[in-house]
DNA sequence: ACGTTCTCTGATTACGTTCTCATACAGCTC
DNA sequence: GAGCTGTATGAGAACGTAATCAGAGAACGT
C-alpha cells in the first residue's frame, strides 16, 4: 500500500533535471525556464511527492512550524475551548497544533515536555501540574519559549495568561450577600490546585466585605464528584452550618448543588463556570463565565510573540470573567 | 534565551569519545563501558542535550511517532471526546497527536492534509468535509494509512467509525410513538451533512414502523441556530401541523426545543446528543446518547492496527447508541 | 570586440543522527 | 600460539533537503 515515498532526487530523475533544480520550483525561486519548471511539476504530479518537512527542519536555523499545548483533558470543555483557541491561533501563524495531555500527573507531563523539546517544536503552551519539582520548566525553557496558561508554578520567568479566580468568585458571592443572604456556603474541589485557591480566596473577601465574617464550618472542599458536591450541600443547608445560600467553584460541582436545592427556592445558588440549560431552570443562578476560547488564543499570541524573538519582561495576562444571570424563566 | 541546542557531536567532544559512542549511549545499546557510559551521561547532563527526533526520523524506514486528529472544531463537546480517546490511544502507542480543526472548509482540510503528509504522520484520523472532490484522500492515502470518524467519503477504502445514526434516531421516536404520540416533529439542522440524513431516515422509519405517515409538514430542516429551533419547535406546535411531540437532531436544536415547550408538559420531546442539566427538568426527556471517547478510541486503534502493518480488508465500525431517559425529576 | 549583468542550472556540502564496517584487545579453546 | 568469540570504540557513509559556489550562455552597453 504504502510504497517508498519519491525524493526530490526520484523527481530530478524523472524530470531530467538535478535535484537543486526541483528545490528551487518547489520553493518558488526565482531564475527557472518556464519548460523546466513546467517538466519539474509534471514529474511531481505524477509521482505524487510530497517534500520531506523533516529533512527541511533539520537544515540550520529552520523551525518545525510546530508549537504544543499541555493540558489537563481535551474532553473538559474548559480545556477544549483552550484548544481551539490555540489551534486557531498556530494556524493563523501557519503552525501545526501539538496536543498533549496530562491528566493532572506529573511524569507524564515531564515525559511529554521532553519528547516536544527533543521534537523541536518551536514553542509549548503549558499547563502545569501540582508539582514541586521547580527546575522541569526553567531547564526546558531554555530550548523553547514557554507559556503557562491557568496556573503559573512558581520561579520560572516565563509569561502566562490566567483567570481572574479571584475577582470572579469575589463577584459572584457579592451578588449573593447583595441579596441579603447571611450564611454562603462554598462547595469546592481540590484545594491543592490554584484556581481553587484563588476562588476561595475571592469568596472570603465577599464574605468578610459585607461584614458576616469568614467561618470555616460553611466550607467544604475535596468534592470530586457531583454526588460529593450534592452531599456536601445537602449537609451545609440542613446540618449546624444552617447556609441560607451556596456558591459552586466549578461547573460539576454546580449541577450537584443544584440537584441538592433542587425545589428549595429560598436557597441561593451561584457558581463558577458556565452552564447551558441553567436557562431553563426555574431558579435565577449567576454564574461567573469567561471565553476560554480567548485563553487559548491569546497565550499562543504570546507565544509566537516569543518565538518572533520579543525579548522584553515577562507579560501575565489576567483575563477577565464576566458574572451572568442565567435561568428564572428570565431568558 | 534560547541559544544554539547541543548535538551529539557537542557531547562526544565534552565527553571524550566518538559520536557514534553518544548514540549508542543515548539509544541504551549493550558493549558500553560503564566509564564510558557515565562520562556521557554526566555531558548530557552539563549541556542539556536533547536528541533531535527530526534527524532520526529522516534515517530510513524511521516514523515520527506521531498521527494527526482532524475534526470540525475542537472546542464542540463531541469533537472533544474524539480528541480525547484518540489522543489517550496515541499516547498509549507511544505517539503524539497533531489536532487539526477544518472548521467544515475543505480548502483547510485539504491543506492540513498536505501539510501532515508533508511531515510524514504515521496516520490521519480524518472528518471529512463535505465535498465531492473525490481523488483527496485516495492521492494521500497511498502515503499514510488513513481512518475516517463520524463520516465516510464515497469511493476511498479505508477504515471508518461512525456513530449509529439512524438505529439511534429511529429508537427515540419509536420511543415516543409507544406513548402515543401521533403527530411527532422533527427539528434538524444541515440537511447535506452525513449524519443529518442518516437521522431524519430513522425518524421516518420509526414513524411509519407505528402506521403514522411520513408528513413533510412536520419536519423543519436547516436550523442553525438554538433561537431558530425554538422558533420552528412553536411553529410545528401551535401551527397547522399540530405537533403532539418533536424529535430534535441534534443537542443545540434540543436546547431550543426545550425553551419552546417550557410550561407545556403535555409536548413529548426527544433528542440527539446528552443534555447535562436535562436531569433537573420537571420533564422527562428521552436523549440519544453515545461514548464520544470510545469513537476516538476505537479509530485510532483501527489506525495503529494499519500502522502496524495490517492489510486485512477495511473495517467499518458503527459505534452503537444508548437512549437514556433523563429529567421528570427521576435521578 | 570586450566586459558586465542577468538568467538559468548543476555540483557539492552541511544539517544531526544511526548504521555499517573496521579495528583492537581480552579471554577462550584446541 | 593460532584461531576464535565477545566486548568496546571509531571512521565514514547515508537519510532528504537547501544553501553556497561555480559556470555557462544570453543580452546589454561601451
Amino acid at each position: 500500500m504504502t510504497s517508498r515515498r519519491p525524493t526530490m532526487r526520484d523527481v530530478a530523475v524523472l524530470a531530467g533535471v538535478s535535484p537543486a533544480t526541483v528545490s528551487r520550483v518547489v520553493n518558488d525561486e526565482r531564475y527557472i525556464r518556464p519548460e523546466t519548471r513546467y517538466a519539474v511539476e509534471r514529474a511531481i504530479t505524477e509521482l505524487g511527492f510530497h517534500r520531506n518537512e523533516l529533512a527541511r527542519g533539520l537544515r540550520p536555523g529552520q523551525t518545525t512550524e510546530t508549537v504544543a499545548l499541555l493540558i489537563e483533558d481535551p474532553a473538559n470543555p474548559f480545556w477544549s475551548g483552550v484548544t481551539r483557541g490555540a489551534e486557531e491561533t498556530a494556524r493563523r501563524h501557519q503552525h501545526m497544533l501539538v496536543v498533549g495531555s496530562t491528566g493532572q500527573r506529573f511524569e507524564q507531563e515531564r515525559d511529554l515536555l521532553r519528547d516536544l523539546v527533543r521534537r523541536r517544536v518551536d514553542g509549548l503552551l503549558v499547563t502545569p501540574t501540582a508539582h514541586d519539582h521547580v527546575d522541569l520548566h526553567a531547564e526546558l525553557a531554555r530550548w523553547a519559549p514557554m507559556v503557562f496558561i491557568d496556573r503559573v508554578p512558581q520561579g520560572v520567568p516565563a509569561d502566562s495568561v490566567v483567570l481572574d479566580n479571584y475577582g470572579g468568585a469575589r463577584e459572584a458571592v457579592a451578588h449573593l450577600t447583595a441579596q441579603g443572604r447571611r450564611r454562603i456556603g462554598y462547595i469546592g474541589g481540590d484545594p491543592a490546585v490554584f484556581t481553587g485557591a484563588d476562588r476561595l480566596a475571592g469568596y472570603r473577601r465577599a464574605v468578610e466585605d459585607a461584614g458576616l465574617g469568614y467561618d470555616p464550618v460553611l466550607v467544604s472542599l475535596d468534592n470530586h464528584t457531583v454526588e460529593a458536591a450534592r452531599a456536601a450541600a445537602t449537609a451545609l443547608l440542613d446540618g449546624p452550618a444552617a447556609a441560607d445560600a451556596i456558591f459552586a467553584d466549578n461547573n460539576r460541582i454546580c449541577v450537584g448543588v443544584l440537584h441538592a436545592v433542587a425545589g428549595r427556592d429560598e436557597v441561593g445558588v451561584a457558581g463558577f463556570d458556565d452552564l447551558e440549560l441553567v436557562d431553563l431552570l426555574p431558579r435565577p443562578v449567576p454564574l461567573v463565565t469567561y471565553d476560554t476560547v480567548e485563553l487559548g488564543r491569546r497565550a499562543a499570541e504570546l507565544l509566537f510573540g516569543r518565538i518572533a524573538g520579543e525579548t522584553g519582561p515577562t507579560t501575565q495576562v489576567l483575563l477577565p470573567t464576566r458574572l451572568v444571570l442565567r435561568g428564572g424563566r428570565g431568558r
